[in-house]
DNA sequence: ATTATCTATAGATCTATAGATAATGC
DNA sequence: ATTATCTATAGATCTATAGATAATGC
């Protein structure tokens, strides 16, 4: 019984997830990308990994680059959806400091929790080409956001320099999840871990309590969701 | 007048740094791996950036990673060198705060004054591989020492974990300089920013003066040298 | 004899396209 | 007719090696 060959449809009963082929294609690349770089794994590479011919790929995307893109475009969209809605919403009684760790805390989350640590295809040279600028415009926007939060939460420098430096090192220190995950060194407490650090980070660590009730308050208003934090860290 | 040829010496009149044709290639790796990508840089480019043919960089190097593997091992050498040095100086009017500091800032100086961003090459996923481990270890190693630091200077963890993760932190907050500058975010002001910054996330912040200049002393102390801090700053 | 360069090329890729084929859906 | 696959391949690389050549140094 020929299970596959021309014009056949693949019986879809591989193990990696996705309904259709192209997110099967997706997943392929994203573990492909992440764990051996983008240019050092071959189309091929890929169409092996989902389990069709090499050139079957460039019916579902016209370039390897559109592969790229789609999983760069991926990994920042929802972040910046939610800093976007949390820096907008327009209620005197939410702190900037809860906005920033609720900024903090979804987005790491986000970097962690994924299948394929994803967060490193924008560690990649390529990434930066003028190819990928929509995806750049977007992590250039989310940086902007954090800055604006870390100004309005830091009550005064604290140590030399705008008060703007504040957020951009609380946006570093989220992305440095991914490095953290990529040496193996996450577990589930780090996002919010990372979060807190940012707080600390911004001279609001004595009022880490209350920022952290505001900021999970937030997320739930907001209609998202992080993982139950660990019992013991609030 | 024929200048170059088989067997004529090159004419080494380029204005590529290196006394020597194997650091003029080093140089032109390290500009071409950091801002193309490793994989994406073919030997000839890097050999036409010399100003040589394709074949003469092997007689220079046996494999193209051994070119990576070197610039690799120069990125952390020095840094992890200073780390033991301030590490293990026996003196019990040196606090770990002082040696956090010192080795945050001597570390960061490092990432941000080379010609070229060279601390984007780890976080190329080729740089994981078993071919590197030498590096790899290196780097672990340093790691090891931020947070063996982390635990001794902070008085009490100032969010729930282990004291080391305030460590492992500070050691990210450092590496963080390099997505900085590879998204031309860095001024002079940048290393030392981030060393204080690192001290206020290990709950140090309010003896920040303090801890600088015994930073400074000790950095001296150990025979290095980092720009003179922007006036203003302490 | 040794060193640093060159020319030429083997052999192995790699991306993307052309065109055939079979199943599905109108 | 459309969709999703296949086979086959063009054309462009890319790394590393073989072997020639000329300058230098003993």
């Amino acid at each position: 019984m020929t299970l596959t060959g021309p014009g056949r449809p693949r019986t879809r009963e591989s193990t990696r997830p996705g309904a259709t082929a192209r997110e099967e294609i997706l997943d392929a690349a994203a573990e492909l990308f992440t764990t051996q770089g983008y240019a050092t794994t071959s189309t091929r590479a890929v169409a092996d990994a989902v389990g069709i011919r090499q050139s079957s790929l460039y019916h579902h995307f016209a370039t390897k680059d559109d592969i790229l893109e789609e999983l760069l475009t991926g990994t920042v969209a929802e972040g910046l959806a939610f800093a976007r809605a949390a820096s907008a919403i327009g209620d005197g009684t939410v702190s900037p400091a809860a906005r920033l760790h609720a900024v903090a805390l979804f987005d790491g989350t986000q970097l962690c929790s994924g299948r394929w640590n994803i967060g490193v295809l924008y560690h990649l040279p390529e990434a930066r080409g003028e190819r990928f600028r929509s995806f750049l415009a977007d992590r250039g926007e989310l940086r902007g956001l954090y800055r604006r939060l870390g100004s309005a939460a830091v009550p005064a420098p604290l140590w030399h320099g705008d008060a703007r430096h504040h957020g951009e090192l609380a946006f570093r220190l989220v992305e440095s999840l991914v490095s953290l995950r990529a040496d193996g060194q996450v577990t589930p407490d780090s996002p919010l871990q990372v979060a807190d650090a940012a707080m600390v980070l911004c001279g609001a660590g004595s009022t880490l309590g209350t920022i952290r009730a505001d900021s999970l308050a937030l997320i739930a208003r907001l209609g998202r969701d992080v993982p139950d934090p660990v019992a013991g860290t609030h």
